[in-house]
DNA sequence: CAGGTCAATGTTTACGCTAACATTTCGCCG
DNA sequence: CGGCGAAATGTTAGCGTAAACATTGACCTG
């Protein structure tokens, strides 16, 4: 709890509803009045207010507002990389929800490097600063961390599958079996996976459904070859794994370790899809201009963005919590990567 | 100025330092120097407190802390998408550097669709709500955009040229010519340059050295092919570029419209490079396992992030701005996207 | 042991804003 | 033209915090 003192800069404050009340000659109510455009304001007292709003420059105190009202009309996000494919695309639209609603997002990003140091802007979450919290990490990693939600915080969780709040997630399952039920549908014997890292939640429950979808079909699942979501990972990966020829589909746990396979099928110069077929998740505009134009899972960010914003909102703006799981469906989108076997 | 009433949502508060001065015993100040760390606490004062803010769970307001030191401990940042490959990394850098120095980040998106209307939290601007502002959207774009920086705000811009306001930006002028150099220096004639859209100064930069360049070299320079970063217009411009034979080398203005481009080239059965050479720009870590895997420019979105929270914090803390602009290289990643010309 | 020092703690106040209540002003009706 | 209601405007108070100043009391010094 030690902490250094504030930086001993002097931001000189701006004008308030005073100065503007001065310069206009009405009490400060009165500006406040005009400023939350209520309507029992004389047109020409109003005129006079918002003219002198402009010539002392004046600008809201959202703090004081805040302070005022209980609420900060702001919502947070606990994160950890934002440069992820999936979680930028998330925040996109969890940005532009909250704004739609008139709320700022407010981004925690959680950091591992700082390990037991609560630090700055993370510790926001010990500060009332936010009104609600979408947490948009894996579980996994949440665990470790000691990100601490406080009682009584609105709070929507994204691809989280236990912890008691509300969550919203891409049907996991259901893409994986869509892939996987391509690929033998297409008369592929089995279907190999290169799953995401460990520690994701994603990554298991599409690796189970892989598994589940080949026991369904009376398959025997070849062993799992793992990676971390990369490019790098599926690439190196991809070269071990399909130096055996009996492999002739990949499903591969997101496009960009998909674009790593292909590549490591190129070098290892097996076609695609003529030899092996590959099926990824995600669809990212550029999974469209992989060569060959890769056959994917389409999930939609945007949509889990949106409705993770609209579940958070209802719970601040209602108090109360209804602990319901969204489960948003996927799509598969055909392109060339897959064809029967050879 | 007319706004809706606030919605009714009456958040209960949570407990303040009143309420746990009182379990405690002592006064609001005392508890107040506890939290802020004060060294002239009694150490069995201190514990009293302490056990007292966990017993009722007291969380520090931030807005009540901002209002009295006018500072908000906050930093906005004016962004169009965060979901660009640019823009996720630069926002990922800034974050970092933001809250190891113990600021949060505001997002402040700016939305093209809401004409005229300023709504939601892109209204923070207006207030006071943030100590200071990184700009990162393409200037043209903000030109038509109603966004106006209240004056004696600290403002950091990243990539835009003008406006009086301390920039960091990659050096673009100095990657563009490093591509198509490289690519001269290969034996190809001339090159080819499929750019970024016309509003913006990035994609405007890298043109006009890509142009300056050849004709230092005294080549002509063939008419540019105009995309939008996208992987897609890579393809349909690349799919009309590369019909013609006399193309053997194109810079083009990011790597995921190099990805396009490199399909297109793919379906026309022209090899790469041996036929036609291919340079991107920006080195995503996708780049690498392209097919063939890209010669690019690589710059570091990170250190334009790290530099602009260094600038805007700088000017923050101290009051004074100083209008300098930052321009940081590039280098040239060299892998298989480029030979000499057939 | 008077006088002084200093650490620990308390009291007051202001930060900017707006709900709630109080007052003024004006038009209109009987 | 007195009086009444409504609209316009003003006054008060308090949201949670911490700086500035005030108080207390323990301890030291000569």
């Amino acid at each position: 709890m030690e902490q250094d003192a504030r930086p001993s800069a002097v931001r000189q404050r701006g004008p308030s509803m005073a100065d503007v009340a001065r310069e206009a000659g009405v009490s400060g109510q009165t500006v406040s009045r005009v400023v939350n455009g209520r309507l029992n304001v004389d047109q020409a007292t109003r005129q006079r207010v918002l003219d002198a709003m402009r010539t002392v420059g004046y600008r809201p105190n959202s703090a004081a507002r805040a302070l005022r009202y209980g609420q900060f009309r702001s919502i947070g996000v606990i994160m950890g990389v934002v440069s992820t494919f999936g979680n930028s695309r998330t925040l996109d639209a969890i940005t532009s929800a909250a704004v739609a609603k008139g709320y700022s997002i407010t981004l925690m990003p959680v950091t591992r490097p700082t390990p037991g140091e609560v630090m700055g802007a993370f510790s926001r979450l010990d500060e009332q600063a936010v009104d609600g919290v979408v947490i948009l990490i894996e579980e996994h990693e949440l665990d470790q961390s000691e990100v601490e939600v406080p009682d009584g915080l609105p709070v929507v969780v994204i691809s989280n599958p236990r912890s008691g709040y509300p969550m919203v997630d891409t049907d996991q399952a259901q893409g994986a079996e869509l892939a996987t039920t391509h690929l033998l549908e297409l008369g592929h014997r089995t279907v190999w996976h290169l799953s995401g890292p460990p520690h994701s939640y994603a990554a298991e429950r599409r690796e189970q459904s892989w598994r589940a979808t080949l026991r369904r079909h009376d398959r025997q699942a070849p062993p799992v070859v793992v990676g971390d979501w990369s490019a790098e990972s599926g690439y190196v990966q991809g070269m071990k794994l399909c130096a055996d020829a009996a492999v002739t589909a990949v499903f591969a746990a997101n496009d960009q370790m998909a674009l790593g396979l292909l590549r490591a099928l190129h070098e290892l110069a097996r076609l695609v899809p003529a030899e092996v077929s590959v099926v990824g998740f995600d669809d990212m505009a550029e999974a469209a201009h992989f060569w060959p134009p890769l056959t994917t899972v389409r999930q939609s960010f945007a949509e889990v963005g949106r409705r993770a914003v609209d579940a958070l909102l209802a719970e601040i703006e209602s108090g109360e919590r209804h602990v319901v799981s969204v489960k948003l469906p996927t799509t598969l989108v055909h392109r060339s990567s897959t064809a029967p076997p050879p």
